[in-house]
DNA sequence: TGTACATCAGTGAACGCGCGTTCACTGATGTAC
DNA sequence: TGTACATCAGTGAACGCGCGTTCACTGATGTAC
């Protein structure tokens, strides 16, 4: 517990941890994070960050799942209030909920999406179910349109055999869903990426001084052509 | 010029440095990458690399160029061999390549596309006309398609104004094409780029034991969809 | 053919730096008596 | 209420390490005479 001293203290320290790693991440990004960095500007010194995290990796890991959870929490919220059974409006506001929190935190996207970083591999157990949780609310979405008949797998290219198989295998992770749904879900959730991803690391033209309007556009494609 | 020594030496210094460069990047990832780790790996002192490379940015500088030119090369030979006047076959082919070159050198693909080195800048003067080259094949194809009036642009939802302004004003850099045109390669490009990202990023299901299934029948969607 | 010299790729030592992590410690606090 | 003690967040020095870059050098080579 923090307790007022005679020195000038920071209430939460841990927090102001994160915090502050989440700032130098923006700066210099993520393979730069330093805990004497961290450390300098809190203007504690570097052991003291070993009170809360017992190395660098276990702070990296827990920024990777408020990263997570963050992008959950957005795409639950972007439901709030929608009708259960316009889909449509549904999927769009997953969209623009999705672009919306990348470009406002782009080094919380990168960290999870973008390169790996060197020397840290993710213990999958901890950070798995955060990020299945982000894109579960897009499963959900496109099974309760197939549900209702209103998917319109018809209108894609033959899966064959062999894509059949391995997406009825998924099919056994993710429980109720129809493996088209599934599908749909990976597709559209790679489409939106790589517009984020491209947006966010500056490969968009620069004549495009507002980059939404082409994902805006390019979100109403996808319910116009699937829904 | 390496000439042979009493020492034994190493042919062709410069393209060795290179190689082992990307060797390096693909194991700890381009930030990791270390002008004494290259020099140790070849037996040869760190200075050395001097006499090739002014500093580790320019040696950076160079991999992307490679890089770039390397998937520019893969793109023009992907059309090799085609009719010019088979749009789909191009568009195919051309998608295709693009996934075969990433998963190939999902090193180099990472570096061009993947999150910015910290404490890196690219120069654009020497890094942007290799990264236009890289894309030039995909618009071509695409303006061809318009110009022979089998581009589905009406199947797109309609652009706003704010758009249309600054599909124009790419316009003007980008010659002859058509907005509409450019709109469509930059979306297909996206949406490829998605897929090849998280495939390459392990954020695919471990259920799809081969990813490039996914691949395919995303690049007959998006032929199906635009041609 | 033989010799002196210029060239220049590569060396080894050194610079100053920042890193993650460890260790024994300090000193303010809350608590038990 | 007063005192002794346990707790524990934070400190400062030190560890061993790797990094990019500089510098004066070496020594093999090609060349001019």
């Amino acid at each position: 517990m923090v307790r007022p001293t005679k020195k000038e203290q920071i209430p939460n320290l841990q927090e102001a941890i994160k915090e502050t790693a989440w700032k130098q991440i923006a700066e210099l990004g993520a393979p730069a994070l330093s805990l004497r960095a961290i450390a300098r500007e809190l203007k504690i010194s570097a052991p003291a960050i070993y009170n809360y995290f017992p190395s660098r990796d276990d702070l990296v890991t827990a920024l990777i799942v408020d990263a997570y959870n963050s992008l959950g929490d957005s795409q639950e919220g972007a439901l709030d209030g929608l009708s259960v059974d316009d889909q449509a409006a549904r999927l769009s506001a997953l969209g623009l909920a999705y672009h919306q929190w990348a470009v406002t935190y782009p080094q919380r996207y990168l960290l999870i999406f973008g390169t790996p970083i060197p020397n840290y591999h993710a213990p999958d157990d901890i950070t798995l179910p955060a990020a299945v949780r982000a894109l579960a609310p897009l499963i959900q979405v496109l099974q309760s349109a197939y549900e209702a008949g209103s998917l319109h797998v018809e209108r894609l290219a033959a899966p064959t055999t062999k894509l059949k198989t391995m997406l009825n295998a998924w099919k056994k992770f993710e429980g109720r869903s129809d493996p088209e749904a599934l599908y749909l879900a990976l597709v559209i959730w790679s489409r939106v990426h790589g517009l984020v991803m491209l947006e966010i690391g500056n490969h968009i033209p620069p004549s495009f001084d507002d980059p939404a309007e082409i994902f805006r556009r390019e979100v109403k494609n996808i319910v116009i052509q699937y829904l």
